[in-house]
DNA sequence: GTATTCACG
DNA sequence: ACGTACGTGAATACA
């Protein structure tokens, strides 16, 4: 059988890889100070390329150390001059690159007085004649010199896993060249990358015509002389010792003397001890994820040799049966795993469960109605049993669909995980217990997602994942609850987040009511607007396009009918709001179009988008809080998200007339934290001048432009001066520059400087806790809220200007944003609290960040609305006041 | 799957 | 000199 040669060009690969993750270098480093960017990308390649490609022998050649000591060095003294030096943050990490190679089970190898193309140039012919297939691969098209029927070039484009695959025959599609005559090409043009000339004045183009009329090199010299008289002879007839020499260093040597030969080539798989050493000195803890879930699912052949076996670590898992649960049932801890065949846990199909501990071993089960059981329902219900598991809002929610209210929840591992990192959170349990060093099976690789979805037919195949999902979850709890306590975190899982959990379950499975005929209604109205704009602007445009295309209306607006560009995405013209509305005044279009926008966003994404999701069993809109997904401590709402329900025009806010309260006789009933954000900020600045203001409850942009502006206390302030200050405060807020204020204003830079320079002047505590949390950041790489929740900034310290100031303004924001979310978690906690204790029917149905909205008896509102309003002002003592705003109505239109 | 736009706080 | 305001989710177009 034909054998199999991989001859791989090392430095051109890693150069390569190393810019391919150039943005990143600055976050991809090891704690010991390694850069792995050129690392990562390689193994990204020799794992996605190099391992399915199963070659018989394998080479990666790299270039000589000393570079220039090679005989294109001796025969021109330029060669490869000039050149930029090689970046210390790619040096460093060459050996490891080799090292990787090895692990991978591939050969290195390097000569002295050889470039990595003269070692491949010379193994490649001398696998084509031992008759194999040869495959090399390069980044660099010089190499193509060398491809014949047997052997193949294979060319990386943008990064390294991505390739292009160049035979003979498409050699001479692409370039019109044979590959012998893609030496004479440059021997005519030279190589300004490795710094040496060809022909003066000949270039690509000259060089193509050349060839095509000559075919050679040598062919065209014997003829030189019947050429036409022109400056190109001339040039050709002085320059044809540089061409000559150009065509020798050019050309990749073929039969170099090698102490190496084929058969110490062979390849026999990567070495799995070699590779999870490696990975785990550069801290690839993906990789070691893969790599090690990889051989738990025993997907591995006898290409991996001594694999550890570590899927013996895993209890077996049985199938649950009575005896068993009679024994789990007397356990005081135990582990719970549930999955389902979707996201949506509020309708996904539940697929199976696995429940056990280190004691009694694991148990799993497809049988859901194993939750019929007394045992198994006391065991979910029983506050007693303390449960281990993996989103406790999640399971409350299967097992609210099961008539059951999960209780006695102690190790929510998501909302740990969450808690110890935002940043390195991706709500997969396999992922997050790899970075305790425990490695499972991912979901998606174990079901398939999307269209490939698919739950293995062998029970015990699933019983297994379930099971060793269970003990994972079991085995990590007393080493995440240590990391929390070193966190100072306690308080904030036990006290707040895991109870949330619960509230926000409840608050999910009640659900919202709505409207479905007030949605259609709207939807019919507005359609009817829709289509009579679109007619106008067809109209006016003098055409029919798709005005959803922001490519259609971009050549419209800005080719045809000449409107001046104003700002530019990567791809385009930008047709943003701010964009239309600077050109409405010169075209009426432009206006309708502006429409147009605004209603098809009402008619597609909540009308339509909302009617899509209302539950038909009770007429109700159910929502997802995640907990654990925003860097800040904000919850976030999906599927659909009611967290941005239209409010700032009429014309959208009408949506809300269609949430109602799901009896009749019931109101729904807001209240919204004022100025949550600004006060957290005066509190934890302790700024007097701002607590003063909040203090004495004034209004605090008109204080903030008092001071700005330097009006005395009684002086009017007028709107100008109060929308200044209002996006000074914002500004403060999200982290200030001079560049996003004066860009919100439409002011020049300066001015803006200069509001910022006067705030800080007036507000000086508010300057301090901006360089001290700034500085903060900087020594310890995280920032803090009130309640402790963290957020790491991996980037506070890049090189990178743009990447570096962001991560500053983020430290200035998150403990805001995060204090903030804190404290109305705090208040959900207690409002909910007490309205079970005052026996009261009122729901809470959403939360809004600063903003909570209830469903109650009209008899109840005056009681709910003191209960609520004194619980969410009282949620925390801040040296500053909360001050808490509240509507009812009938709708939640007027209930804001 | 990525980019753009726009809805909310 | 650099060139962005903070945090989200969904719909649509287009490759």
């Amino acid at each position: 059988m034909t054998k199999k040669l991989l001859l791989i060009d090392g430095n051109s690969l890693a150069f390569r890889a190393f810019y391919a993750m150039y943005q990143q270098l600055d976050r991809m480093v090891t704690p010991e100070g390694l850069h792995t960017n050129a690392l990562v990308a390689f193994n990204n390649f020799l794992e996605s390329i190099v391992l399915p490609m199963q070659p018989d022998f394998a080479l990666v050649a790299w270039d000589a150390k000393s570079g220039k000591e090679t005989f294109r060095g001796d025969l021109y003294a330029d060669y490869k001059s000039g050149r930029d030096k090689t970046p210390v943050e790619f040096k460093e990490q060459f050996p490891y690159l080799r090292e990787m190679v090895l692990a991978h089970g591939l050969h290195n190898y390097e000569q002295n007085g050889l470039e990595a193309d003269d070692i491949i140039g010379t193994l490649s012919r001398e696998g084509e004649k031992a008759g194999d297939d040869v495959i090399i691969i390069t980044g660099d098209q010089d190499l193509t010199q060398l491809a014949t029927d047997k052997v193949t070039v294979k060319i990386t484009k943008k990064g390294v896993t991505q390739i292009e695959e160049y035979t003979p025959a498409y050699i001479q599609e692409k370039f019109g060249l044979t590959p012998a005559q893609i030496i004479d090409k440059k021997a005519l043009t030279g190589d300004t990358s490795d710094n040496y000339p060809g022909v003066t004045k000949v270039g690509e183009k000259t060089a193509l015509k050349l060839l095509t009329e000559y075919h050679d090199l040598d062919n065209l010299y014997a003829h030189v002389d019947d050429m036409k008289k022109s400056k190109m002879k001339e040039n050709l007839i002085a320059d044809k010792e540089v061409a000559y020499r150009a065509q020798k260093l050019a050309t990749i040597i073929t039969d170099a003397d090698l102490s190496i030969s084929l058969d110490d080539l062979a390849y026999n798989g990567p070495k799995t001890k070699g590779l999870v050493e490696l990975f785990e000195s550069l801290h690839f803890k993906s990789a070691l994820a893969k790599l090690k879930a990889h051989q738990l699912v025993g997907q591995d052949d006898t290409s991996v040799e001594d694999a550890e076996s570590q899927s013996a670590n895993f209890h077996p898992v049985k199938e649950l049966d009575e005896a068993a649960l009679a024994d789990l049932a007397k356990a005081d801890t135990l582990a719970i795993q549930i999955d389902t065949d979707a996201d949506n846990y509020h309708t996904a199909d539940m697929l199976a469960f696995a429940i056990g501990n280190d004691d009694l071993g694991y148990f799993a089960s497809r049988d859901f109605t194993w939750f019929e059981n007394q045992t198994l329902r006391d065991l979910i219900e029983n506050p007693e049993q303390k449960l281990r598991l993996f989103n406790a809002k999640e399971v409350w929610v299967l097992m609210h669909r099961l008539d059951l209210t999960l209780a006695g929840v102690d190790f929510d591992f998501m909302l740990v995980a969450y808690l110890l990192d935002t940043v390195g959170n991706d709500n997969v349990l396999s992922t997050l217990a790899a970075r305790f060093g425990l490695y499972l099976p991912a979901d998606e690789d174990f079901y398939g997602k999307g269209a490939k979805f698919f739950v293995p037919t062998d029970d015990q195949e699933v019983f297994d994942h379930l099971g060793h999902k269970a003990e994972a979850l079991y085995g990590l709890r007393d080493k995440a609850f240590e990391e929390l306590a070193e966190h100072k975190q306690t308080d904030l899982y036990h006290d707040i987040e895991l109870p949330l959990s619960f509230v926000l379950a409840k608050m999910e499975a009640q659900g919202f009511a709505v409207k479905e005929d007030r949605l259609e209604k709207m939807g019919q109205e507005l359609d009817e607007k829709i289509s009579q704009l679109k007619e106008e602007i067809y109209q006016i445009a003098g055409e029919e396009f798709n005005i959803n295309s922001t490519k259609q209306l971009g050549t419209l607006l800005f080719e045809k009918m000449n409107l001046p560009v104003i700002k530019k995405t990567k791809t385009g013209y930008s047709t943003a709001v701010e964009v239309l509305e600077e050109l409405a005044p010169q075209a009426p279009i432009v206006s309708h179009i502006l429409e147009y926008r605004q209603l098809a966003k009402i008619k597609s994404t909540y009308v339509d988008g909302l009617l899509a999701v209302v539950d038909q069993a009770d007429q109700k809109i159910h929502t997802r809080f995640l907990q654990t997904l925003t860097q800040t401590g904000r919850l976030s709402s999906v599927d659909p998200n009611l967290q941005n329900i239209p409010m700032r025009t009429e014309e959208g806010r009408k949506i809300r007339h269609a949430f109602v309260p799901s009896h009749p006789n019931w109101l729904i009933f807001g209240a919204d934290y004022s100025q949550i954000e600004l006060r957290v900020l005066a509190a934890i600045t302790g700024d007097p001048n701002m607590k003063k203001a909040f203090m004495e409850d004034e209004d605090i942009h008109a204080e903030t432009a008092r001071a700005v502006f330097g009006l005395k206390a009684d002086e009017p302030v007028d709107a100008n001066h109060r929308r200044t200050a209002k996006a000074v405060n914002f500004g403060i807020v999200y982290g200030i520059s001079d560049f996003g204020l004066s860009k919100n204003l439409g002011i020049s830079r300066k001015d803006a400087k200069s509001f910022i320079e006067t705030y800080f002047k007036e507000f000086p505590k508010i300057h301090g806790w901006m360089e001290q949390i700034k500085e903060q950041a900087h020594k310890d790489g995280f920032v803090e809220t009130i309640e402790h929740r963290r957020r790491y900034l991996p980037e506070i310290n890049a090189k990178n200007f743009n990447r570096r100031s962001f991560a500053e303004r983020t430290a200035m924001n998150s403990p805001i944003q995060g204090s903030a979310a804190d404290i109305i978690k705090i208040a959900m906690i207690k409002v909910d609290q007490a309205l079970t204790k005052e026996g009261l029917q009122a729901k809470m149905l959403l939360q809004v960040h600063d903003e909570l909205v209830f469903e109650c008896p009209k008899e109840e509102l005056e009681q709910v609305r003191k209960l609520v309003t004194s619980v969410m002002d009282s949620a925390v003592s801040l040296s500053v006041p909360l001050k808490v705003e509240d509507h009812a109505g009938p709708t939640w239109y007027e209930a804001k």
